[in-house]
DNA sequence: GTCTATAAACTGATAGAC
DNA sequence: GTCTATCAGTTTATAGAC
């Protein structure tokens, strides 16, 4: 197992990545520093290297939670609803959400960085979305009317790709980042695959 | 007219956009310095403040010229090819040509670093993706079949949101970002809109 | 667990000579 | 148009005290 256990962590370790986190999801990986993180938490840059000795630590935990936190949104979101569509919806909506926070989706900020990223780090973003498109080709493909997908897509997986691609590129994409239009934009995107 | 010419250049100054807008294509703004263009063009970073005063305005010139190439680009694709499906599947080959050299969209790489750019930078990024967004909307408009869009789509600009965002968004989901298998994912997409 | 102090490298940018 | 020299600020990171 190389996933480490990652929970039982110190408060300070928390704050610190939650800070980060903010930080990352709006300026990007090369736009954050340990002098930034150490201003807005009122401590030294000193006390954040002892408890992420080196900045791809601390870009590493940022994801690997990340993606903890992400799958149980899923599983969660999983439970709430029942229908495709309705999931799909939800889905779509953790975004927006992102979108109205002022920031990009951790992971797809961290994608356009990828070049200068410490490899642990680029390994865990691949993860990311291997897992996204995973989940969405299994609920696509477990759908109860059996027909659900993009006209053009012969499998699952082919229109789980289509909407992972649109779900990251709409929050570069949309006009003035408006978590409105990048909603209704894959509300008609959802529109097409559950007919 | 704000939209200088841009145009008859110093050999210099274009040998520094070329690197500089490589360079950036692969590691994004912040990771891209003076010192980098420098000793890739063997010169000094003095010499590239002298066709670049700013760093903003090396950014502004860089994403100037892709619009205006990348308009030039589609001008050319649109009287090559008649029919909406071609015009689409060579639009994605644009991108997917870029996956090859190794970088990502240039626009799509910025808007990543938004947040972190000169207003003047931010407002030419802005432009490029209206104009990608005009220019799909127009050619799905004017399919001769008249029923080209996504099954869900009421517009053919609520199509174009969709294959923009579809388009960016593949570039940094896609696995391994294989080149073959974006093209794929996009043709799907394609399928789905020209029927 | 946090601090002061510090290092060595790099950043964007300028002055002034040729 | 390019150079040398230099600036002040920032970057990641470490040593050692409390």
């Amino acid at each position: 197992m190389e996933d480490a256990p990652d929970t039982d962590r110190t408060p300070t370790a928390t704050r610190i990545l939650d800070t980060a986190q903010d930080l990352v999801q709006r300026r990007g990986y090369n736009a954050v520093s340990y002098g930034d993180l150490a201003d807005e938490l009122d401590l030294t840059t000193t006390a954040i290297h002892y408890h992420f000795p080196a900045k791809a630590d601390l870009g590493q935990a940022l994801v690997r939670r990340y993606r903890r936190q992400s799958s149980q949104t899923r599983a969660a979101l999983e439970d709430q609803h029942e229908n495709l569509r309705e999931r799909l919806v939800q889905y779509v909506e953790l975004f927006s959400g992102i979108l109205e926070n002022g920031g990009l989706c951790l992971c797809g900020i961290l994608a356009a960085d990828t070049e200068t990223l410490p490899d642990k780090v680029q390994r865990e973003i691949q993860r990311f979305f291997a897992e996204q498109e995973d989940w969405l080709t299994t609920i696509i493909g477990a759908d109860s009317s059996g027909d659900a997908g993009l006209q053009g897509c012969p499998s699952p997986r082919a229109t789980a790709r289509v909407l992972l691609a649109a779900v990251e590129g709409a929050m570069l994409t949309t006009p003035q980042r408006d978590p409105e239009t990048y909603t209704d934009t894959l509300r008609r995107l959802i529109d097409s695959i559950v007919t």
